[in-house]
DNA sequence: CTGAAAGCGCTTACAG
DNA sequence: CTGAAAGCGCTTACAG
């Protein structure tokens, strides 16, 4: 049998029916009252056995417990949260309106609190500051536990100031304060990974065909593309686009001199024009040139031709985390500010496929 | 200057400082009591002038809302919910959790409520049941006001049941129960359009490469496709892939006879497909070739070669009706129920260029 | 025109 | 082991 929610008001219970007319009466939502009146104790006595605390006999917990499944209690949160201040309510703060970094981080946050009862508040606030000003004022309102700040730059902040609100704050995937608790994907690692993928694929000569230098996840994916390749690094810069990638294979094949024979790309995108400019130049992929993208983004990576090897920020277990660390601040509990760097993983598909199984 | 929230405790005012030490003791927020006091009223008093109602004179109103500011009171939204039976809170369930359609539809949502002081609950369920329940519980507990249901297929309901709940329930984007308020895009005049640009730019036999037929939107594309053209219409049906987009290229070339100028797509990574297969065979696009997609998917409609013309469901507008209605409900106004079909557009880019201007 | 009182639905010391 | 009372921060009849 499916669990018997509100059954309405006339239950075979062993007692109190006669009461269950008056305080039933005011039609709308199961009271506390309405248990205490049914399970034949005081409304004290009915909450506490219902929030385990205080001592009673157990016959009587029990009992209470039963009656308010029987009755379909449930507690009013808003009514809770006024003495507790404690709502089960955390608010998520984003400027990514596309949502393809925030969507993951959203659904890891909200994964991971759905089970302690927390709900998760939803806005979205572009580049707008006063947008944001008049979000985080009805977050407030509503008592949140606690605020997560999510981006889709690692470099920049949300346009609105989150320290000194009296609640605890996360950063996620976005630029925090000094002394805030910050989130992010290591991408020096990842990009390493890409890399040495791409070496242990067999490639001589990679270069990295990227976005604009302006952002530090491109730097630091650079920086560790240099660090890992053997002799003289070559970075392009351009765009997030697909346009840009079939450009930089222009560039590349077009000069003369030595070619590449893998391309480490700064995005999924710049990897799907890559890919499709080397197709239509009658190079194979990944026979001729080995290629790795960065994001695994579903869309991108799956539709290629061939289908996309790249790396995995791993936004899920981000959001997650976020979610686990701002619940725990809400609790109380002492959490080390800093800048914590979650690992990125290597999603092989066939662009490249790094070491093939020995013989 | 920008507005002074939250000054501290010691405000030149003119009176009550002394009081500020007592009332404004214990640390924290600021409530109606310190408002009432540094106004020198009573907290009903203060209630009632700050909420617009009662009858006072309009120098204490004024007073009243002048210290409000000053000492930047905001009240407790958890307190006066428990009051008034309003939380200023909605429930978005979704099932999408890739959020392509759900995207636009709860920033329309957020965007119409936030101005009124509502809040939003973000509830992402995928397919399962359980959590769907778990999340509805928590949003009842919350004394949501209403909840907005919203999905990926207009032909489908979410796992969970939503009627006969206390509170109102607006569907947006997925199937809802039949005296139910249902907003939804509608497709056939959608797809009218698309074909009326195919028609407009010249073509003289399209064909609809489209989705499985077992979605409803499918079919009503579909009909509509073949009550606009004339001639006899061809149908074909696939997945929603770019790799179906590239294999009907093939079949259709492919086979002796007559070749379409035109191509209606059922959705636009369909219409990337079609695209590209039909440049890899030389065939120019839109002037061999006319082509028109469905869904206005930006990533995707932007970057085909030619940039592609496609069917906007205005989803972000459907959102925003969304928010009106459950606003509307909400407040006790009454709603039709039923399903509401809100208007396509088509947004022209290069792959059919519908009626060039004339000369 | 203004304020004292009751109450929303709970929890939590404090008595007994 | 159990309950009466106070109170969270507000609003809303009801008196004056």
């Amino acid at each position: 049998m499916t669990s018997c929610k509100r059954k309405g008001f006339f239950i075979a219970t062993n007692a109190g029916e006669e009461k269950l007319s008056t305080i039933g009466g005011k039609r709308g939502r199961v009271t506390i009252h309405l248990v205490a009146a049914v399970a034949g104790v005081s409304i004290s006595t009915a909450s506490k056995a219902l929030n385990g605390s205080g001592r009673m006999s157990p016959e009587t917990r029990e009992r209470v417990k039963r009656v308010a499944q029987e009755v379909g209690f449930r507690p009013n949160a808003l009514a809770r949260g006024l003495i507790t201040k404690r709502s089960f309510t955390i608010g998520l703060l984003t400027n990514d309106t596309y949502g393809r970094f925030t969507l993951p981080v959203m659904a890891g946050i909200s994964e991971e609190l759905v089970g302690h009862g927390v709900s998760v508040f939803l806005c979205a606030i572009e580049d707008d500051s006063d947008r944001a000003r008049v979000h985080v004022d009805a977050m407030l309102d509503k008592s949140v536990d606690g605020i997560i700040a999510s981006g889709k730059r690692l470099d920049r902040q949300l346009p609105v100031d989150l320290s000194g609100l009296h609640v605890p704050v996360v950063y996620a995937f976005t630029k925090g304060t000094p002394d805030g608790v910050t989130l992010r994907s290591d991408d020096e690692q990842g990009a390493r990974l890409a890399v040495r993928c791409l070496i242990d694929a067999g490639c001589r000569r990679i270069v990295n065909v990227t976005g604009p230098k302006t952002f530090q996840s491109v730097r630091e994916r650079a920086d560790a593309y240099r660090a890992t390749i053997d002799g003289p690094p070559e970075v392009l810069h351009g765009v997030w686009s697909e346009a840009w990638g079939h450009e930089a294979v222009a560039q590349l094949w077009d000069r003369g001199g030595d070619r590449p024979d893998g391309i480490f790309c700064g995005n999924d995108q710049i990897a799907r024009g890559v890919i499709d400019a080397l197709r239509e130049r009658g190079v194979r992929v990944p026979e001729d040139v080995a290629v790795v993208g960065f994001d695994n983004w579903d869309i991108m990576a799956a539709q290629t031709r061939p289908p996309l090897t790249t790396v995995d920020m791993n936004l899920r277990t981000l959001g997650r985390e976020a979610g686990r660390l701002v619940l725990a601040m809400s609790e109380g509990r002492e959490v080390q500010p800093g800048i914590r760097k979650l690992p990125c993983s290597l999603v092989i598909r066939q662009s490249c496929r790094g070491l093939e199984a020995p013989a």
